[in-house]
DNA sequence: CTGTATCCTGAAAGATACTG
DNA sequence: CAGTATCTTTCAGGATACAG
């Protein structure tokens, strides 16, 4: 029910127009997979965030955070203090985004001798090339 | 065994001298989700990934697949034949990332309906607060 | 058919300075 | 402390033309 609009409601990445065109939360931001492992463990404060974040500036690391809170896997709960207070946290919603990432994170490092193998043998190849081309 | 050099080896993902500096073949490439979803069924020429992926020009399926490959993720066979044929398949490396991913799309597919029910609701509260700010 | 060679655009990221 | 405001940079992606 709650029929808004004639929404598609498909995840069909093949289909232009989908109306989540990425990989959601994750897709087209660089420090999206960081900040979710740093708030897996619980509220962060914008500062605490910057820490584990190395390099992360301050407007990127606002501007990511604002874009996971608009896709509902992050809550920002301001609190009325001085010196001011927010902290961010995983929503249920992003919570449940963690296991699939382990999957990935998971295969990232079981597979990172054959992933840098491949990288090495790929440009040795690339030099016998450019030298055969000679 | 194998020390080639004095390779960290990690995939501490907050390490910003990570050898694999973003998740691997996935990480920032706009397209390379869908072309490994392409690849899942067996071996595909360079013109028939071109059909699904609606709207990738030449050039950045050439890019992405290049790139693929020096991950080994991805393995290009060129057949001496005129007209020319090459084709591209995936590696058993590359196959084993499908399981992940599947984790990651299931994941989307089951909630896309929380994700735009949140963008719904995040940009309700943004207008919200346009004009409460007036 | 399978690309490459240029040139161009746009969006994300980074640097820096400043504010409630 | 937790940001915002600008400006600059970077680079994946796109358009077009051409080549083996």
């Amino acid at each position: 029910m709650t029929p808004t609009e004639s929404a598609p409601l498909t995840t069909d990445f093949f289909d232009p127009d989908c109306p989540v065109r990425t990989i959601p939360v994750l897709g087209g931001r660089k420090w999206a997979w960081k900040i979710m492992r740093c708030l897996e463990g619980g509220p962060r404060r914008f500062s605490e965030l910057r820490v584990p974040l190395v390099g992360i500036t301050a407007k990127v690391l606002a501007e990511s955070l604002r874009a996971m809170e608009s896709e509902g896997a992050v809550v920002r709960t301001e609190y009325d203090e001085h010196p001011p207070r927010v902290e961010y946290a995983l929503t249920p919603l992003g919570r449940t985004l963690l296991g699939p990432m382990d999957a990935v994170c998971a295969w990232s490092r079981q597979n990172l001798a054959g992933l840098l193998e491949a990288r090495e043998a790929y440009e040795r190849d690339e030099a016998g090339r450019a030298v055969g081309a000679r």
